[in-house]
Order: C-alpha cells, then sequence, then structure tokens
DNA sequence: TCTGGCACTCGCACACCATGAGTGCCAGGA
DNA sequence: TCCTGGCACTCATGGTGTGCGAGTGCCAGA
C-alpha cells in the first residue's frame, strides 16, 4: 500500500503539473512544498508510484507526469471539491436570472460554465421523459392538417404537424382539447400513455381516425428522446490544451459535433453527485485524452438534465468540480422558479 | 492594364496554391499549365502581377502567393460558379427531406454544408421580420398568467410568458384569441403592430390591462431581432485550415461563438446572389485570414435569411460558390413545402 | 515581346555539440 | 528499516554551421 507521504508527493505533482503544464522532478517538488525530505527520498517514492502506474515520463531524463490512473487517485483520495466564493455564487446567480426562456437560460449556462471553467460547456436542455405536461395545444392550420404543441414544466416547447385522415370540425377540436388536457395536464410523460388510451372511444367514428392520429403523434413525440438537444459552447478554449494541441483537437472537435457521442458522455454519469471521468475512462476515443467533469441539475428534487465541461485530463479538478456542481445548483433553482 | 495572360497566370497560380498549400513558382506553373510561354516570361509576368499587388512572396526565395486583392480579381473575373452535380444535387435533396421540423431543416443543412464544403458551416434561422404569422395561441397557465405562442409560416415557434395585471376570465380569453388571429394570420410581422393598435378598445375596461399587456409582448417578441438564433458546424474543418493553423484557430473560435459577429457577418452581404468577403474584406479581427461565402435563402422569393460557410482565404471558391447556392436553393424549398 | 542563361538569395533540413535537468543506484548513517 | 548525499549516466533542448536547391531578377539576343 502506499504511505502517507507518497499520496502526499503525488498529490504535488499534480498540483505542480497542472499549474507548469511540465513534468515535476523530484528536485523542484522539494522545493515548493516542504515535505520535509530530500530529493532523493521523493525519487524513490516516484519511483513506487510509477511502478503502481500513477505517475509517467515522457522521457527518460524528464521529470514525471500523472497518468489516468494517478488523476482518478487524486480525484478520489486525494482533492475535494473546491467550493466558489460568496461573490462567485452570486455572480452566477445575477448572471442566470437574467434570462427571458429556457433556450436563453440554456444559452447564458453555457457561457457561464465556459467562462468559468475555461473549457468547452456542455449543456443539456431539460429531458422530455423525466417532465411533466404544463399544456397540450391544437391548432387547426387547415381542414384536414393540425398543429400540435406540446409545453413542459420546464418552458420547453415541441410541436408537430399532424395531417389527418379526414377533416376535423372546430367543435371535435376544442373538445379533444379540453379532453386532452384535463387528462395529461400535470402527469409525467410516462404515464400518459395509459392516460389516453380510451380516449377515441368518446368520439363519433368519423372523428376517431383524426383523434387515433393526434394521439401518437403526441406518444412520438414524448418518447423521441433523440430530440433531446444540447448546446456546447467555449471551444475556443481548446487551444488552451498545451502543446500538443494541433494533434489533439482535431478528434475532440469532432466528437463535440456528435450529438450522440455527447449525449452518451453525460448520460454515463450515474452518481448523484459531479462525475469525473478521465481521459481512457471515456468510452468516445477521440475523448481519451480529455476529462469530462459532469452533474446532473433538475427544477425539483430530481435530475431531468445533464451539464458539465471537456477539458484537458490536466486541469484543476477541484475548481471545475466547484463550477460545475455550483451552476448545476442555480440552473436547477431557476427551472423551479420559471 | 493587366494582359490576358497575366490574369491566366494569376488564375493559375490560385489554382495551384489551393491545391498544393505551397507557394508556386514559374518553373512548376509552366510545366503545370501549357500557358505556351516559358518560366522567364511567366517571372516577368509574375513581377508585374505583384507589383499591383496580386500576388505576394512569403520569403525572397520562395514561390508566389495570392493576396486577397488576388483572391478578389479570381473570384470577380477569373473564376465562375462551379454547379453542382446531378447526384450530387439529388443526395442534397434527399438528404434535407427528411427532417421533421424546423431544427431539424436547419440542423441537416448546417451538417450538408459542413460536409459538402469541409468548412465551418453558419446557417442562420428563418428571420421573424420578413416572415408572416401562421397563427397566435394563448393559453391560461393560470388566472393570471397566459403563455404566448407564436407560430410562423417557416415553422418557428416562439413562445413568451405574460403576466396579467388581472385575472382574465376564459370568455375573454377566446375572444382575444380569435380577435387577435382573424386580424394578424397571414399578415407580415411588420404589418402586425397597426392592425392591433385599437384592439384593447373592443373590450371591456377590466380586461384593457391585460390584452394591452399580451399586444406589447408580442409586438416585443416580433421586434427582438436579438434573438435571431442561428446554427453552426464543422467546426473539426477548421484544422484544415493548414500549418500556421494553431496561431488562426483561436481567433476564429471566438468569433463564431459571438452570435452578434456572426449575424453582422451574415447580415452584411447585400446582394442577390452568393456574397464573398475575402480575408481582410471581414470587419471583424479574428476572421482577418478567413473567407466567408454567404447566400440568402428563402421559402418564397424572397430571401428571409442567410447561411453560409467560413475557411482559410485559401479556399475551392468556385466549388463553395456552387455548393453553397444550391442548398440554400434546397433549403428554400423545403421551407416552402413545410 | 519573348527566351535562355546566369549569378544570386535564402529558407530548410541535417548534423554536430554543449548544456543541464533529471534520473537510478549505492553506500553510509539514523 | 528508512532516509540521505554523492555520483555516473541519459537524453531532450537549443544554438551553430553547412550544403542543397528552388526560385528569383536581370540581361543580352532573337
Amino acid at each position: 500500500m502506499l504511505s502517507e507521504r507518497r499520496l502526499e508527493v503525488l498529490r504535488a505533482i499534480v498540483q505542480d503539473y497542472v499549474g507548469t503544464e511540465e513534468p515535476v522532478g523530484s528536485k523542484a517538488l522539494t522545493e515548493r512544498h516542504n515535505l520535509g525530505v530530500s530529493p532523493a527520498t521523493v525519487r524513490n517514492d516516484m519511483a513506487a508510484l510509477e511502478d503502481e502506474g500513477f505517475i509517467a515520463q515522457p522521457h527518460t531524463s524528464a521529470g514525471r507526469i500523472p497518468t489516468d490512473k494517478g488523476y482518478r487517485l487524486f480525484v478520489d483520495k486525494l482533492a475535494g471539491v473546491k467550493p466558489m466564493t460568496a461573490p462567485e455564487r452570486r455572480a452566477i446567480q445575477n448572471f442566470l436570472e437574467g434570462a427571458v426562456d429556457l433556450d436563453d437560460v440554456v444559452a447564458r449556462t453555457v457561457r457561464l460554465l465556459a467562462q468559468l471553467t475555461r473549457q468547452v460547456a456542455v449543456v443539456q436542455y431539460p429531458s422530455l421523459t423525466r417532465s411533466t405536461v404544463r399544456h397540450v395545444e391544437l391548432l387547426a392550420l387547415a381542414p384536414a392538417r393540425l398543429m400540435l404543441v406540446l409545453i413542459t414544466d420546464t418552458g420547453r416547447v415541441e410541436q408537430r404537424m399532424v395531417d389527418c385522415p379526414a377533416p376535423f370540425g372546430e367543435a371535435s377540436l376544442a373538445d379533444l382539447r379540453a379532453r386532452l388536457n384535463s387528462r395529461v395536464a400535470g402527469r409525467r410523460f410516462t404515464d400518459v400513455p395509459a392516460l389516453v388510451e380510451e380516449l377515441p372511444e368518446a368520439f363519433e367514428a368519423e372523428d376517431r381516425g383524426t383523434v387515433s392520429t393526434v394521439l401518437s403523434t403526441l406518444l412520438e413525440t414524448l418518447v423521441e428522446e433523440n430530440e433531446e438537444r444540447l448546446m456546447i459552447g467555449g471551444t475556443a478554449n481548446l487551444t488552451r490544451f498545451g502543446h500538443d494541441f494541433p494533434l489533439v483537437i482535431r478528434p475532440v472537435l469532432e466528437a463535440l459535433e456528435e450529438q450522440v457521442v455527447l449525449l452518451k458522455l453525460l448520460g454515463e454519469a450515474k452518481d448523484p453527485g459531479v462525475t469525473v471521468r478521465i481521459g481512457h475512462e471515456n468510452a468516445h476515443e477521440g475523448l481519451n485524452s480529455t476529462s469530462v467533469v459532469s452533474v446532473g441539475y433538475g427544477s425539483g428534487g430530481e435530475a431531468v438534465a445533464k451539464l458539465g465541461v471537456v477539458g484537458p485530463t490536466r486541469m484543476d479538478y477541484p475548481g471545475t468540480m466547484g463550477a460545475v456542481r455550483a451552476v448545476a445548483r442555480y440552473v436547477g433553482q431557476i427551472l423551479a422558479e420559471s
């Protein structure tokens, strides 16, 4: 097992490397942190840490840098989450409170996260499946053409065109609208299918086809989790990646363009708290030299979506985790209020 | 004035440089294009072209590369727009036709443009101001809280919360909804203010406050051109910029994050046809080493928004212009159909 | 006005070398 | 058993020097 001091050495290496972006040697370590031992001792510790796979040296005559495994140990055991200061928290709140609608909330959150962490920010729109229905609206655009508008408690609006098999009267439309809303308003999306099952039976035979069509469109909309949108920002921060960035940046940019990849990335985080995935822990190959810090957020007690940042494995984990956590908390508040 | 042959030399230089990404010398030129003259003659022509500022040499003993002014001449006088081939056109159409809603149309357009041109694609959402109203919907979320939903002929949906000064009855709501739609449905946004001006007078005194509030929210929504959204994609193509890309990519990424900058960029294009802005012709400093190819598109005969691509000044102008034009045309068709 | 020839320039690639940070290992001491 | 100082070794880095060759400008002749 690793002694207390060796863990301390690892912590020092991570901190120095994150700060300087250069391999750190034994002498520099003893100078910058008062470990109470000589460089030679540190060298022995370093050799042990290297044997265990926590650090590595890029070249024989260079200092050490942490491996993914080293960062993992650092995050799990050696570092806490650095809380935001009071002024920072106030700034976050002020910035988010100016938002006028859901799009704006998400856009502001992305900007904020990118600025706070100086990394690439990813924010998922509140997902439909865990939300509740606020209102369903039906509009007749033409005799046999309806528009279905679904409004969620998070302020999200989805619309779909519905081509009816037969013309649909204004009275029937009002009837359907009223019945639909009385059944599903305020209910969770997952409950909706059961609630509307028998609805067509309440209508005249000639209207049943249309009612069924409307309902199936509604259910489709609910199920379509593909439609989970997200917004990213702060890609300019990718240039902060380091000297080797021209090689690394390409696959990262490509990965960021794939919504599917990003959604999976955020989706994998299962913990209630902040999740950190380091380097090769990320399934996607292009992101093997990045770390992802993510967390769920929600309007109530429950998470309805995720947000996070993508940055180099060499990042300030405590600070980033603190920023991500704080932003998630305040976005949740804002959503609950609106 | 420049002789015919010198223009031919310039064209050859641009074509070779775009292809090879390396300064092109007199000998290589005569070998790859049969100009019918010797390298020495070409050298004289090059010296003349350099005097006029159309080309430059990065180092004394290197070949020539086109300047912004050179590209400008090339685009204006020497190159046409390369039309898409029939299979390409079919592919574009197929790809766009699968779209289910406006967001999807825009998202697909971005992907398509980025893939076709291998550059960064920017697509503006159809702007509200030039569109017409398809429908206005009012929903009571609470006795004194309404949601205003505006649906445009391009399929765009905008929603706003309205806090009423006084409770608003269901009957009044239906009345307002009906009057509002009978006046503005099918009308252009710019005409709406005049059309609803006297509307509050038709209501009881107690409801007038609410009606006015609703109307002013509606007008705000119409005017709010800040809300012009856009979508970008293909940023991974920035890595294709060339050897000096680490220096150039940063400001470009930063510029791309500024919606305002991008909107201005697209907005500046006034021509009915494809507009090309080369290097320093772009007002924004970060984009001084890029060219922007943009064009308007619309559902009817009239342009309601712009789209375009951002790439290195060293780009295949004829091909890019052809792709941009073709995509704009088909997006217009899709919007008109839906 | 075009062409071939010629001298000149200068960036680039490669080799060479000195420097120094950093390491591993070992023997002696607490 | 663990820590320490010393020592030889490794090797990336940066600076200098050199030969090569692509490319140029200019000039005299057709």
